[in-house]
DNA sequence: TTTGAAATTGATAAACCGTCTCAAGAGGAT
DNA sequence: ATCCTCTTGAGACGGTTTATCAATTTCAAA
């Protein structure tokens, strides 16, 4: 029982709109995505590899990329690597990322969210986007 | 009258610690430095390139690393480029920041401070470290 | 002051991560 | 089925930072 994705219309009415195509690997690549909460171009890659092992990890960038133009993906820069967040289904958030094992946990505060624009009208300016990322240890990782 | 900087001291007290050289460069860099609240190390590198003798582009980084590893500056990565960040005589702040021309302005919210170890306690974790940056225009780039 | 071991420097190679290039292949409107 | 356009995969390329290494400098000890 295959059934309609939302997030594939999504795609597909991006790809309408923009002249593109909807292609095997696009198809192959969302699929996966979706099962993601977070996931790097390179785990995407080393994850499809065993599926397809032509897919080019060209290919995977640029259709993540195209994923944060249709709406359906996000990429968020934490330390040094790369995620792909995948918003399909979510409103805006930020992150607790633990140092030691890596795991990732969405957090949203609205009272934050208020105090930042205040901040920023204190000081002038109007805020297009803001990051907010809190390092740490997770109780697991502290034993 | 050449008054004894707080910082040189700081210096000289890490490189003694650590059984490190002080260097003609490295009070070069120390003094040109000090004059910005923030800078990158090509802008460094250019503005020191004019003077004296040449200092080479792997001497910026690695002494502006050494003043991080000193306490005196602390590498933050604003978009794509990473600012070092003067905090000799600063206490902790995050910023806003202009994506029009640039600008960095500076600020401390308590509020906001405590509201993220509020988050994180609720989620089990122990901060160590976390980043906040507010992208936006500032007053003049909106006219 | 001279000496010499250890640290530092500058030039440049390399690593890293992501994008660009381009010839070959696939999509899909007609 | 045709044919124009878009897409793909392999690898070259680019910007930023670090690693390498021979020559030079520092500085403590003689
Ligand atoms: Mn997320
Ligand atoms: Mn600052
Ligand atoms: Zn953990
Ligand atoms: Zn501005």
């Amino acid at each position: 029982m295959n059934k309609t994705l939302k997030e594939m219309d999504v795609l597909r009415q991006h790809l309408e709109k923009h002249q593109l195509k909807l292609t095997r690997q696009r198809e192959l690549i969302l699929t996966a995505f979706l099962r993601q909460e977070h996931i790097t171009a390179e785990a995407m890659y080393h994850q499809l590899a065993k599926k397809d092992p032509h897919l080019g990890l060209a290919t995977i960038y640029r259709t993540l990329n195209l994923f944060c133009e249709a709406g359906i993906a996000q990429a968020r820069h934490f330390g040094t690597q790369t995620q792909y967040d995948n918003i399909s289904h979510k409103g805006h958030h930020d992150h607790l990322i633990c140092t030691g094992c890596g795991t990732i946990v969405e957090f949203e505060n609205c009272e934050i969210e208020r105090l930042q624009e205040e901040v920023a009208t204190k000081n002038g300016f109007v805020i297009q986007t803001h990051r907010l990322e809190l390092y740490g240890l997770c109780s697991r990782c502290r034993h």
